[in-house]
DNA sequence: TAATTATTTTAATTGCTATTAAAATTATAA
DNA sequence: TTATAATTTTAATAGCAATTAAAATAATTA
């Protein structure tokens, strides 16, 4: 029973890991090439199956899309959740939510869809994501705002600036790829001084 | 013959502004739905003529994209030499570029498409588009080691700063319009304060 | 081992979309 | 006006890609 109940465990284990790796492999996917641009049998080929097999894990290619994107909003909120946890200052908590979210981008969960064909998703999903990023990015500008009143920050317009960092950050999954002369942390280092040297007081 | 003359040039004219708003609904779409997410029956509406007409102006889709990265490319490149001419140290040019370029993403010329399906040109397009992009990348990579040399900017490493940068510009199209509320000038004081504020010393 | 369940593949089907050719319309020139 | 050239549309064609159903294979359980 005990062995049962461990092999079922597995099992879940299994199907679950293995919907992870179809979500990286089309993340890879819509990264490079777009979600119409990427067929479910570039998806496929990257983890040696069949293109039909792909439906055994998801109702439909729309799904796997809302999946990443699900996904993708998920670590963007974490990284500011945390950064807000562990910052004392609206300065130094956009300052971590910067390196947050660069290990997102860089680490293992990753690669991360870049969020760029949102009207592709059905309408129901569509909106649901659409309301996680206005919040997100209203979190974002209100935390500017906060380091503007409290004079800990320097900002010309605040929408302005979330947009300017949220768009750097946005597009690194277009360039990023691991390397040894630019290590993660000289990104995360340079992002920072770059993205706030210029609004810290 | 005076007038025949007078006629033709304006028939070429009028040809040149066709293909001129064809490029721009095309770039709408794509900045929208994605290259191959759009089809050209939707280019198309937008223009209010049939798929079809397309192709007197175009050999094919694949073209469309191309006049489309290409122009996107001029612009930058365009932004870029004017900021190398106009400004005096370093920091200047990159502050200049940086406006000259919010300039033409928010100006007539616009909407530019944002070239995030390379892949989906032919390769001698495709060859052409990536090395004029890198090469661009490089020019700025360049000005801001230079400025570091000099000692007018701050840097951490000039190559992840020339992606903070590009990244925040590349990503405008995705969100920008037309608003009372954030002028372009707005827009274009935040960014240059937000982005060189931190690097410049 | 035999039976059942889980996973993947093969082989259609279907619809969409790029593309083309021919026809129709509109504009220009004589 | 009449002929010629330019532009657009209508009406195919053709191929790709999503999706599905049935069959095959692999894994698990009894």
């Amino acid at each position: 029973m005990n062995i049962t109940a461990a092999w079922n465990f597995d099992k879940g284990e299994q199907r679950k890991h293995k919907l992870d790796r179809l979500l990286k492999a089309a993340a890879t996917c819509f990264n490079e090439k777009g979600f119409s641009g990427t067929s479910l049998k570039d998806v496929a080929n990257q983890l040696n199956i069949t293109d039909a097999a792909i439906y055994y894990y998801v109702r439909n290619k729309e799904e796997l899309v809302n999946l990443c994107y699900l996904k993708a909003t998920d670590l963007a909120e974490d990284a500011l959740d945390r950064a807000m946890q562990d910052g004392a200052s609206p300065s130094e908590k956009l300052a971590l939510f910067i390196g947050y979210q660069i290990d997102h981008l860089t680490g293992a969960e990753g690669p991360v869809a870049v969020m760029s064909e949102i009207p592709a998703l059905a309408e129901e999903h569509r909106e649901a994501i659409r309301a996680r990023a206005t919040r997100h990015q209203k979190r974002i500008t209100q935390l500017i705002q906060e380091g503007a009143e409290d004079g800990s920050l320097v900002v010309v317009n605040p929408i302005a600036t979330s947009n300017v960092i949220l768009g750097a950050l946005n597009w690194m999954p277009k360039w990023y790829k691991p390397s040894p002369v630019l290590s993660v942390d000289m990104i995360k280092q340079s992002f920072v001084s770059s993205l706030m040297g210029g609004i810290r007081s």
